[in-house]
DNA sequence: CGATTTGCTTGACGCTGTCAAGTTCGGTGA
DNA sequence: TCACCGAACTTGACAGCGTCAAGCAAATCG
């Protein structure tokens, strides 16, 4: 059993996780350091190196918690949808966005040059979770090929979130901007659902 | 005149910018250092310095370079295809790809979280070239709302590019990707192009 | 109750960006 | 022609960073 109550603190390993995240948040996804995550959570400045051995496996915990966050937020919002197959993508779709939005810094750690996710399992069930929902959502219209379907919806989607996180002059994220994007998928051809 | 022959080095800046796209070329993003592009070009820690006051700025300069490398590709890309409206679209969108692949660490930088455009008149201006392209070839399916149509385009190929860049497993950048994205290039229904 | 293992601290090293001061060269005015 | 002046670059320093090496204290087990 690893990790059942530690030493001093009570579970360090989440703190800094959590600590991560608001950092991130708060100044950029550059702005993750382990000497600040460790004063964050009122321990010394090599207390992070028992849990991970370098910033970059911090760095991976911490997108691999945004890939769970990402996971549930597509997941509640397909849930309050309750309509056509086409109308689930685009619920899933509007889940993507809001968590982009909502966690804007750590969205771009997630899809950013820095993650070598096929190194470690918990980051890479946690993507794979991810992927999951896109292909079962996908799924009613993967009449001739699958991964076209997922790549096209996929794309489209995070071109937007991407696009609008990056503060582009033109795409600011909002509720408007969801309305944006509704238009945008009304010119997606997926073709007729199976039933 | 600004910088007409420097002192010593015979025009530096540029020498410095060529430095940091090779250098973020090939060990990424983050490893642009001004210490690096500085020994790179052969002076010293505190030469840069001089034409970029901070990292940031060095950064910028390296980015607004990369927007008008961007440009010039989907330019080429477009002067190759002289067929209809939609074909001139799906080609600026190839060159699209193409550069994303070729400068994929600057690409990474370009649509980051650590730029600052509105600021920097030089960036301001590369990027908003690199946006008039998108803007000249969408006009043609312009008859409702330009901006929607642009939105689109641009959402599905930087989405797609995005993603391939990345490093997705599912995703790698090669000529079969190319056919990939004519696949979901199809899907989008733009309208009828004007006259 | 003592020994060992675990969780954290302290201290150090090299690397980074940035500032301050000094040095050397190019061009200009007397 | 020559002295000067400013621009271009160097050297040196500082704090903050990731990382490694020891050391200490607390929890667990015989």
């Amino acid at each position: 059993m690893p990790t059942k109550k530690p030493h001093h603190h009570g579970n360090l390993r989440a703190a800094l996780i959590q600590a991560g995240l608001d950092l991130i948040q708060s100044e950029g996804p550059d702005a993750l350091s382990i000497r600040k995550v460790a004063a964050m959570a009122g321990v010394s400045h090599a207390a992070p190196a028992h849990h991970f051995p370098s910033l970059a496996h911090l760095r991976t915990a911490v997108v691999a918690e945004g890939y769970r966050r990402f996971t549930a937020s597509m997941e509640a919002a397909i849930a309050e949808a309750d309509g056509t197959p086409r109308d689930v993508v685009l619920a899933a779709c509007l889940g993507y966005l809001r968590f982009a939005w909502a966690y804007s810094g750590v969205f771009s750690l997630m899809f950013g040059p820095n993650v070598h996710g096929h190194d470690d399992p918990d980051l890479r069930d946690a993507s794979d979770a991810a992927y999951g929902v896109l292909v079962r959502i996908c799924a009613p219209f993967a009449k001739d090929d699958a991964v076209q379907t997922e790549l096209t919806v996929w794309s489209l989607v995070h071109g937007y979130a991407s696009l609008a996180v990056a503060g582009n002059r033109r795409l600011v994220p909002s509720e408007a901007a969801e309305a944006v994007f509704r238009g945008m998928f009304a010119k997606l051809d997926l073709g007729a659902a199976e039933a």
